[in-house]
DNA sequence: CGCGACGTTGATTTGCCTCAACGATTGTGG
DNA sequence: CCACAATCGTTGAGGCAAATCAACGTCGCG
């Protein structure tokens, strides 16, 4: 059942009542995304909360001259939206696309809302999971300050083992925030040790 | 009144009684930092949230090479910690400590969880918080890839217009990830139109 | 006063980018 | 099922932003 992955994922930080659960999921909104299919156009406002039963979708910018900027990868039993426009009500910076098909649930903000009202225990989840973003957030951020390009690919296997070697490398580059060409030569480099 | 300080920090964010505003500041040690002196430092592990009332903390790490990262700065109604070593209760990777004369109250950890259960609006608060902190992190990662360092150095004055005058040039260059000498040339160059 | 921290400036080096050309693979319409 | 286009990864030449290194002037402070 979809509604036992997200589930799991929720009750992995604060515990639910079986009624509490029936509540949950009434507010869920399934979706199919094709290879390609875009979730959160530009300028859009975000006003939903996005959860990856499977797939991978990704969450970029466009910058002044055109190119992309990837800000997250979210894969399976992974949590993504765009938060500025989502808290502000403003129009969007960021797009969310299907990097292979895709399986979501949603959550609408005002529907966020009666859960915090319904299940106050759900501000706790996403103050958990917010703290969490952050601690990743410091990393990258820490990585892109101190280590060098060669350094973070590695890092960037390391922490996604399995995302590298599904998605085209280069959007593996726009995330580190480099070339593609210059990542396949860092790629090169490693081959021969 | 010191206590004002935070108290009109949570309530921008969230209504609090007046028995809870009293129970919430039972929770709270003052205490002041010297020019320089040490908050947090290298290997301890964080048990604190730390509140500025006046002057400026900086959270940085220390590299392979003994450089130092800037990750960021605390001014005056800032809130800051060590929140990876906080939430995990690992040694933390991170120091904290005084550029100026600086007055902060601190909150233990523990204390933090009998405030969640005692006054649970709190939940709510720090989830604010910690959108918020998301929010500034990814423009700091999306700038951090797409914007030159003179791109940078100018987002920054306007991002913090009092704190750039007030301390040494090379923290900004450190939290802006280049070198000192280089943002003495951008200043120059600016300074030229 | 003299020392150490800081900011500036110039010369040189380097990590990474851009541009261009080229195979390999994938996808698509006829 | 083939032909062609599009996308992708690779490789090399040349360029630029920013780092490093070194020297020097200034200032605040013990």
């Amino acid at each position: 059942m979809k509604e036992e992955v997200i589930l799991n994922n929720v009750e992995h930080r604060i515990k639910l009542t079986d009624a509490e659960k029936k509540l949950f999921v009434t507010y869920l909104t399934y979706k199919q995304l094709k290879k390609g299919e875009v979730l959160l156009s530009y300028g859009e406002i975000c006003k939903h909360q996005y959860f990856v039963i499977s797939g991978c979708l990704r969450n970029y910018s466009i910058d002044e001259y055109g190119k992309e900027h990837i800000l997250m990868f979210a894969a399976t039993d992974w949590w993504t939206s765009d938060l500025y426009s989502y808290i502000t009500g403003e129009p969007g910076e960021y797009i969310i696309d299907a990097l292979v098909d895709t399986e979501i649930f949603m959550i609408a903000k005002e529907d966020m809302e009666k859960i915090y009202e319904e299940i106050p225990k759900f501000e706790r989840f996403h103050r958990l999971l917010f703290q969490n973003s952050i601690v990743n957030n410091t990393r990258r951020i820490r990585s892109s300050m101190s280590a060098s390009a060669e350094e973070r690919y590695q890092a960037f296997i390391k922490q996604f083992p399995n995302i590298y070697k599904e998605i085209p490398l280069k959007h593996i580059a726009s995330y580190l925030g480099i070339s593609p060409e210059f990542l396949s030569k860092i790629r090169n480099k490693i081959a021969h040790y």
